[in-house]
DNA sequence: CGTGCCGTTGAACTTGCTCAAATCAGGTGG
DNA sequence: CCACCTGATTTGAGCAAGTTCAACGGCACG
């Protein structure tokens, strides 16, 4: 099971959109979604953060576009960076060439935490779309950090998130049947959208269904199959234009379909 | 495929072993072994971070047993702990109640970076043998390291550490057969013996077939079969003793029977 | 108007899971 | 000290989920 299975570097070309820097780019989807309770709160403490990182620091910004690289595995490390606009996959890879799509980053979040420790950056990262990246030399965000206890602490909360995310991936492949990781892989990009304000209810997906096989730990014909299959169950709706495109009309039957495919087998909790 | 699998509480009576603070404790093999070429350098890191931390703060020392809670998802996060002795397993349970091992920890390993950003405990993290934790208050680490900058860079490669070890943990669920990935987890706790300038020939699990085929994504009976295949091809042996003491004659033979099982698909690289 | 890549779908096959039975280790109580 | 009970482990047989292999259609690009 689980065959190691490509991540091909893309380099197609990519729509003609100027990223903005401030606002929150185009990420998946095509505009700014009026707020809703509370979706916004992360929203704006993205916001918060890259201003107060602003405010104590130089920053360099860096345009990118769909298949650029932000770092490569064995770099040496310097840099911290953070996503403006866009989004980001970060790849892992093992010493005999397997490797695994680990990470899936948008607006607010962080790159290259993994380097600290070891001086190099352990994984790739690269650019899905064309967004900004902000960058900071992790020496100078130090100085600032210890003089800034809420910079510190912004720091240490998004070393928190990625490791949380990167559990709840784990628990993900190894709990779930392919079709509700699809689905789970849906759902979490349709919420990531919306702490961003941005509208969720389509997702534009900007990585071959070989990327997501990887990425899930399953092969392409597996993701397209879980597609297909959402669509005859009407959890989610291909537009006319495209398979890449993808509607979710109703988030909750998206939840539903993954907690009643997780129930297949007898799982015995606890 | 991956279904749940169970990962039990443990109450077992453990052997009676008295911690020594400050020594090697006796995770998974009973002796100190003479250090080879650098395998003594990162245990002599970890003896480093820990004087380094008792110099500037106050601990709270706390002897655990096997079963043990450390602390449980949804808690309220106030402290980060390091293992000082024994070894803990970390769950990560989700709103359904699926759960899933999705790390194993060792001497002068960190504990509770998940709740950081929330607040709370993300993860239940429990002890698996007998052995001494160590915890201190986050607000009053902060302040330390603020005012201390290796304390802080000493942090932050530690959750950085945590972030590279999800990310490996994944890559190995996602590329690797049942047998390569049981062979890989022995070789890392192998490895993780090693760097701790403890003799790493031998393995004593203190986790069932259960909460192994749990941490690597399997059922107990595919753990069983790859260990008895294992042994079959004289990578590992069983002791006379039980079925839990493991082994390993050859670290170098276990690394090419992962290789040699890794290689089995057509892995096209790039 | 090819060529190449991407996505979809079908059919055969394989890996690993499920279910079941037998063995073994450890602890308990007589 | 031994019989017994319980839970862990092993092993086998059948099955199912997901992979592999292959063919086909569509779209973009030159």
């Amino acid at each position: 099971m689980h065959k190691a299975q490509e991540a091909l570097m893309i380099d197609a070309r990519p729509r003609l959109l100027k990223a903005e820097p401030g606002t929150a780019g185009l990420s998946g989807a095509q505009a700014i979604y009026p707020r809703d309770k509370g979706a916004g709160a992360r929203s704006d403490e993205i916001a918060r953060v890259l201003s107060l990182l602003l405010k104590h620091l130089p920053v360099r910004r860096r345009l990118v576009h769909a298949g650029d690289l932000i770092f490569e595995a064995g770099q040496p490390f310097n840099h911290l960076y953070v996503i403006n606009s866009g989004y980001v996959k970060v790849v892992n890879t093992a010493a005999d060439g397997r490797n695994q799509v680990v990470g899936l980053l948008f607006r607010g979040d962080w790159l290259g935490f993994d380097g600290i420790a070891t001086g190099c950056y352990g994984c790739t990262a690269q650019a899905l779309e064309i967004g900004e990246i902000w960058a900071w030399r992790y020496d100078q965000l130090l100085s600032a950090a210890a003089a800034e206890p809420q910079l510190l602490h912004e720091l240490h909360s998004e070393m928190s998130r990625a490791i949380t995310r990167g559990r709840d991936a784990l628990l993900s492949v190894c709990t779930l049947p392919v079709a509700a990781r699809v689905a789970e892989f849906l759902r979490q990009w349709a919420e990531s959208l919306a702490a961003r304000g941005l509208r969720n209810d389509q997702i534009i997906l900007r990585m071959s269904r070989a990327e997501i096989g990887n990425y899930l730990g399953m092969t392409l014909e597996s993701v397209s199959r879980a597609l297909s299959s959402l669509a005859r169950a009407r959890v989610i709706c291909f537009t006319e234009k495209g398979r890449r495109m993808i509607q979710i009309p109703d988030l909750q039957a998206l939840n539903d379909f993954i907690q009643a495919d997780a129930q297949a087998p007898g799982a015995i909790l606890q």
